[in-house]
DNA sequence: AAGCGAGCTTCACATACCCGAAAAATCCGG
DNA sequence: CCGGATTTTTCGGGTATGTGAAGCTCGCTT
């Protein structure tokens, strides 16, 4: 179980991001669906800490800029993340398709960065978010990095049902990473999810990290050799500074 | 009293700004001064909504762009700031000097912005931060935008204790208040701190909101009807876009 | 390989917090 | 200027949550 006001207070934040304008202390709890008494310190706790202003007498609150300026400073020394950058915009601009970086948590793939398409139809995906590791092209690539014992032990958890008519079972899936794995590429085409297709490769980075690249299914397909290429040289790239 | 865990939350997002690496939970115990059980409690809140990850194994957690994608996204749709940000930068530019912009909370300023100056001494502040009201120019320039009446019970809740030789006790204040009103433009000559000197000006927006340029005492002293002018200049645009 | 030290995790209890209800303040239409 | 509706705030009890101690895991050193 989770800490409930540490939850909140990313609640708080998800709601302003979402409603992008001011809100009252009542609307705020009728929008977390919390008791306004709770909500009240809350508000209380936020804005007594400079984190949140009221706009006008009985106008509503919204946050200060002391979040952005802080997270504007942790964004700036990401360890990963701010290494990756560069390599990861180069990829997104020759390839014309979104990247996506992420790594393993627990049986699941969490993203850490997302540089999006240019194009108006493109993958999107929210930084921070999760996806099941055995119906994603980056799963598959950090499932492939892993030694063979921890695999089973993580596969053993996960629950194989179909998302899309082409969705992988277990079996399935060792044979697609077997297939891959000389190839270097791992691919998703319309696993999870029916017109999204993907090639990840894992990247060798202190822990297991993987970059991919995605966007509507024809396309990918359509472009496979290419991507996976300037995937890989993208890859080399990140990997290559640190050594 | 403050809701612990939430302030917790902002205590953890404050200690990777400033450390600027990832930090193990004990690491993190040790600098919020709390219990290990606490904080891997919260780690796990923090880290299961995918605003933080673990680098290595045991190597540490660091945020995710999770929290600097929503902070964006909050900055871009500030009802004060947003509208205000090209003018403060315009007077940034023009005076050289740091701008901020700020507003009442209770009897204290809140800093809303701060445009830094780009010359290597500066005034230096923290969106967020809060000051005296009666030592600080945009606390006068508020004060004086305040009806006489709610003037009178703010100040009579302020402890005006001198924080330089300069310092104005409350008569002097009023006096003060008084003597700028006709030129619109409010000082604080190293009544905080003694090298610090600043100009402000009240703000008619929605609420009542405030502008200053701070710098090095001599350097504000000897631009003074410069910088006046050029702040007269700058909220006039401020408050002129929206009529 | 084994011991050691640091860090991580679990557990049960005591406390501080969350909640519902009621009061106070504020707003709005008349 | 008044009365009803809405929002904000206060308050005290029940309970989820924070805490300290103990056990466990991991990596490092010898």
């Amino acid at each position: 179980m989770s800490v409930k006001s540490a939850a909140r207070v990313l609640d708080v934040i998800e709601a302003f991001a979402a409603e992008r304008r001011p809100l009252t202390m009542s609307e705020l709890a009728r929008i977390l669906a919390i008791p306004g008494a709770s909500c009240l310190e809350l508000i209380r706790t936020l804005a007594g800490r400079g984190y949140l202003y009221e706009v006008e007498r009985r106008g509503g609150f919204y946050p200060t800029g002391r979040l952005q300026a802080q997270a504007a400073v942790i964004g700036a020394h990401d360890p990963i993340v701010a290494r990756a950058s560069d390599a990861l915009h180069a990829l997104r601009d020759r390839t014309g398709e979104t990247v996506v970086l992420a790594r393993l948590r627990g049986h699941e793939v969490l993203y850490l960065d997302v540089v999006e398409s240019r194009q108006s139809v493109r993958y999107i995906a929210e930084i921070g978010a999760t996806r099941p590791v055995q119906a994603n092209s980056l799963g598959k690539a950090l499932l492939a990095a892993l030694d063979p014992a921890a695999r089973d032990v993580l596969l053993a958890e996960v629950e194989f049902r179909p998302f899309t008519a082409r969705t992988l079972d277990r079996a399935a899936l060792e044979r697609d990473l077997e297939a891959s794995e000389e190839r270097g590429c791992y691919c998703n085409l319309g696993e999870s999810v029916p017109d999204l297709g993907a090639i990840a490769r894992p990247l060798r980075l202190g822990d297991r990290y993987a970059v991919s690249v995605a966007g509507p299914l024809a396309r990918i397909e359509a472009a496979l050799d290419a991507h996976a290429e300037a995937l890989r040289e993208a890859c080399a790239a990140i990997e290559g500074r640190d050594s």
